[in-house]
DNA sequence: CGTCTGGTTGATACGACTCAAATTTGGTGG
DNA sequence: CCACCAAATTTGAGTCGTATCAACCAGACG
């Protein structure tokens, strides 16, 4: 698998922002489609580690992109029970289209402190008309977060705490990658045991206990909100790590623009 | 919540389809919008109980709209085990907008025999082009999916083994009431307790003794492939069920027509 | 320098799994 | 209509992975 380069230097807004680079990993993006989605960034929000983004219950007035730290979604029981449903890297959108539905049926908080984009639906619609290519990648988009949620309930449902916890490392690992923000075989990693607990479906205690295990077995390293995968053959092995969900492999290069 | 009256005569592919009552929980659509979803319905397939009606790694070609049965979406890991993630009654898309992708992630397969309507993404397109209530309509069926998966995720992730099953059902009842199957507490219902248990990560063991217990609190009857929901409100209580996700309440309503 | 959040450890409990076998149901052909 | 078979459901006994509860520790921060 080809992995983009490493682009220390790349801006957050401008047209090698995460979510082009992202969106490369579809289709190639013509020069208009870049600088289109540079100018809809205009309206950013900054938000502290831990605070909510958007809540339960409330009317989507947005779409959210982040520009730059981690978001996750989530949802709660009246027990007090909290299952994390999706995370989110730069470069994702936090919830595309949601503006057609009256209330958010779960809320979005912030891992770590937020760079977020807001845009209106009138914003999203002039990015996209007119443009195929763009339209089309925003799709690619949809559909690669709907996918990711089915991987993740096969995660929830079948695979062991063990395998669940790597593969999430691995998931965000690749995700990070394709947005140029890993350094070979590390990430920044912002979430604490009790995110990955909530996330996994399993109790922080014994996250921890398996983390020490993958630890142990020289599989990885992550202390500091900092995450190394030392052999990532196995540990994909060992969490039966099928990328194909992710579709990151150009699956819409009849679209390329030759520019 | 306002169910819609029992429509026992209503036609597979005629403007009342389970397709158009199902939008219709979102919005009011315009006469036009109906018949170019009946008209739209061309390309009628067949399907046998327990066959699959596409295979993961497949290239989609079309999408999907359940006409009559069920179907479920389900994964498999390299060790066998199998995860369903979701299930799809008469009105429902298998898989909007699916063809932006080059391979599928996931299989499709019918649980009792289908009748489903395949339709091309030009299909798709001219059913769309100048009809903004449909268009949204179906923008909010594609959300409603996402948010069921998410549910689901909270349902694999943080309820016991009674809650997850519980839920299931409601889930489903409530489904098919939306587009007129139910008759007063009791619907189909072709799920094996096999199905159950792939569908909420238990063993079909666990939940053949987890449905004796419901029926012992005589809260439902499932027997012969019927269910009956004797007690609702303690069944969604006893499920921390809560419905907002279905997002039924015509949340599109300032889309209405009025014709 | 105390406080707080996040991480670690130990002991114990239980919900759900496993394996194995029996029973019932539904469908099929003679 | 009955005999037969496969699929689905049910039952029992024993086990295990993960949860629970309760301390304790380390580093970050005001």
């Amino acid at each position: 698998m080809a992995a983009p380069r490493s682009t220390v230097g790349a801006s957050i807004v401008g047209p090698t922002s995460a979510l082009a680079l992202k969106l490369a990993a579809f289709t190639k993006l013509s020069e208009d489609d870049r600088h289109a989605l540079a100018r809809a960034i205009t309206n950013v929000r900054t938000v502290d580690a831990r605070r909510d983004l958007t809540t339960e219950g409330e009317r989507p007035r947005f779409v959210h992109v982040i520009l730059e730290g981690w978001a996750s979604a989530y949802k709660t029981l009246p027990d007090g029970k909290r299952q994390i449903v999706a995370f989110f890297v730069p470069g994702d959108f936090c919830d595309l289209n949601v503006y057609v539905l009256r209330q958010r049926d779960h809320s979005i908080g912030a891992v770590s402190r937020l760079k977020v984009a807001m845009m209106s639906p009138d914003e999203m619609a002039s990015l996209t008309v007119g443009r195929p290519g763009l339209t089309q990648a925003l799709w690619w988009e949809g559909l690669v977060t709907a996918a990711i949620q089915r991987e993740w309930m096969l995660n929830l449902g079948q695979r062991t705490a063990r395998e669940r916890i790597a593969h999430l490392l691995i998931e965000l690992y690749l995700r990070l990658r394709t947005v140029g923000l890993t350094r070979d075989g590390g990430c920044d990693f912002p979430l604490t045991q009790n995110d990955i607990a909530d996330a996994t479906g399993l109790t922080a205690v014994h996250v921890n206990r398996t983390l020490q295990e993958l630890r142990r077995e020289e599989l990885i390293e992550l202390e500091r909100k900092q995450l190394q995968i030392f052999d990532l053959a196995r540990m994909m092995d060992g969490a039966m790590f099928n990328a194909n969900y992710l579709h990151l492999n150009r699956e819409g290069r009849h679209l390329d623009t030759n520019e």
